[in-house]
DNA sequence: CTGTGGATTTGCT
DNA sequence: GCAAATCCACAGG
């Protein structure tokens, strides 16, 4: 018998309209949602980076809207809650969501996951042995990817609010009181701004267990 | 834990 | 044309 998961609720547009260091926190907790022909990949979000749109003063300069639309980043100037991937390294690719008003360029870095179902196919999606640890599956931006199954051609610009949407942000009641702070990974520009947020001891977090930050309360 | 190499897309000059 | 990039796998201590 295969026990069923909450699916929770989606999340109101206003829930994304928000500067990105808002939202950022508020996203831990909530889960991300693929349905797939095999079933549906989901995970509770457990570290995500905001990335301030270029009218910050002092602009992100670690952001990829830094310095303005391009054809790349332009989900990221649209409305808030739709999904923006772009490929990384030539090999991975990186989930992120809009936020704030529209034309403001602002975005959360989807870092990390804690796999809730379909642990299965994302072992085969990353290409590991069924049972692999939950960390090799969904810790890390471009495993996320690889193992929801998540790519720029096919996701880019979906709708992570729409009931019909195959990918989606949803709340099932998962209450956190309390966020660690601590600057961004993998960026050379603004590299001790505070802006990556994770739920602190859970073992799918990414990076170094070293970085040290600041506690938030959350509301 | 640290270090290092692979690999390609993007956007600026 | 080129440098930089929101990374990851693996090797070695």
């Amino acid at each position: 018998m295969i026990a069923r998961r909450k699916p929770g609720r989606l999340l109101s547009r206003a829930f994304f309209e928000d500067p990105p260091e808002r939202v950022a926190p508020r996203l831990l907790g909530k889960i991300l949602a693929h349905r797939t022909r095999s079933g549906i990949l989901a995970g509770r979000i457990v570290e995500v980076e905001a990335y301030l749109g270029p009218h910050n003063n002092p602009p992100d300069p670690a952001a990829h809207t830094h310095r303005g639309p391009t054809p790349r980043n332009q989900v990221l100037f649209g409305p808030a809650g739709f999904a923006y991937i772009y490929s990384i390294y030539g090999r991975y690719f990186c989930a992120n969501v809009s936020c704030e008003a529209e034309g403001q360029g602002g975005g959360i870095l989807l870092r990390a996951l804690e796999p809730l179902s379909g642990m299965e196919q994302m072992a085969r999606n990353r290409g590991l042995k069924p049972g692999a640890p939950a960390r090799m599956l969904t810790s890390g931006p471009g495993r996320l990817c690889e193992a929801l199954g998540l790519t720029r051609p096919t996701h880019n610009g979906l709708d992570l609010l729409d009931s019909a949407s195959p990918l989606q942000v949803r709340d099932d009641g998962f209450m956190t009181t309390e966020a660690l702070v601590t600057v961004r990974i993998g960026i050379t520009h603004a590299a001790d701004w505070p802006l990556r947020f994770t739920l602190e001891g859970n073992h799918c977090v990414s990076g170094p267990r070293s970085l040290t930050g600041q506690r938030i309360l959350l509301r």
